[in-house]
DNA sequence: CGGTTACTTGACTAGCTTCAAGCCTTGTGG
DNA sequence: CCACAAGGCTTGAAGCTAGTCAAGTAACCG
């Protein structure tokens, strides 16, 4: 989902840099901004009491994140915060139903960005009836999007990541793949991860 | 999402009846409609190799399903199959496709569906990060629309349904809610489970 | 070069899953 | 109205294994 920035700043949106670490929103706030990354790298997850997280989404340039609770004024079900110092584009809740309103092929546009997101969060559900650690960490690879079988890829996350996305503790991710590595299931050259 | 079912009709949409238990589509099928229920009750669910299988929600009388992999074109990434026997109307993409270009009000609610889906599926993630089984029963209670600490209320699950959606074992299920109201966290009253 | 973050390894343990067996409840048909 | 079947619920015992804790080592960044 990418809205114009010129129609995002005619309707009232401006630019904030966020530091790295910096919090966007919190679980449980009311919302009151539509979110569309200028620059940077946002990580969007839920946590618990004990302060584990689970990563849900990474957004990049030009992803808009945050819309459903925008949209649907409830508070937030999970934290944004920025993993590098970033640029997010941001516009209050009127300026985008106005917008929504006015651009027809933009709304349209956010219904399938939509559609692909339940999608994705529907495949990723694979991830929860999987058993075993390295069903959990197949299932979550299988999602990224460069993954086929044509050619080893580098896998772009690094372990902790995998653990952040597939619930599991950082060492049985290491354990895992290490095992994996041992079955040829993949390849582990200089720490770095390839499938 | 709920469209007129005179409007699905003028758009060569059709009902069908499913007996209980029947299949409507499988994960990994290339989709050809959109399915709208009529009457009855439908579970769209994943599965894994060894039969084990997650609970990804649960549609009923004017709730469509199935929507985003019919308006990407890509394979389903769930099952869904009859849990009584029921009535569901069906429209080819085509006819969906055309609803939406005639009626951007139909687009405009199926946006904020999607908001809500996208929404609820954010907040179960509070599931997957419990790190107990009585939080992660928590977590799936709240989540469901009775739920409110004003009046008792009687849980409309079975154990073996709260199994399904917290990808516990039933039997964890069980004597965690023992535990449960042992500790007057909740109420077992002849079986049936009240919070 | 120093600090931070990621990665690794080993030993131990809690507690969920598994297996097995039986009880309870509900709905159906004769 | 009763008997039976099917599915849901319950319990106990045992084993596995992912999580935890601790103590490092290795890579990366400014």
């Amino acid at each position: 989902m990418q809205i114009d920035n010129n129609i995002l700043i005619t309707y009232g949106g401006y630019a904030i840099k966020y530091e790295k670490e910096a919090m966007i929103f919190h679980e449980g706030d009311l919302p009151n901004y539509y979110y569309q990354v200028l620059e940077g790298t946002i990580k969007v997850y839920t946590s618990n009491a004990e302060g584990k997280t689970l990563a849900q989404s990474i957004f990049k340039n030009g992803d808009s994140f945050g819309e459903p609770p925008i949209l649907l004024s409830l508070p937030y079900p999970n934290s944004a915060k920025a993993k590098e110092e970033s640029t997010i584009i941001r516009i209050a809740r009127e300026g985008l139903l106005d917008i929504i309103r006015d651009y027809p092929e933009i709304a349209q546009e956010m219904l399938f960005t939509f559609a692909k997101r339940i999608y994705d969060k529907s495949k990723s559900a694979q991830i929860w009836v999987s058993t075993t650690p390295e069903e959990k960490i197949v299932q979550f690879l299988k999602n990224t999007p460069s993954y086929n079988q044509e050619t080893p890829q580098l896998v772009p996350y690094t372990r902790k990541q995998i653990a952040e996305f597939t619930g599991l503790r950082i060492e049985t991710v290491i354990r895992t793949l290490i095992k994996m590595h041992k079955e040829k299931k993949l390849n582990i050259i200089n720490h770095k991860i390839y499938y």
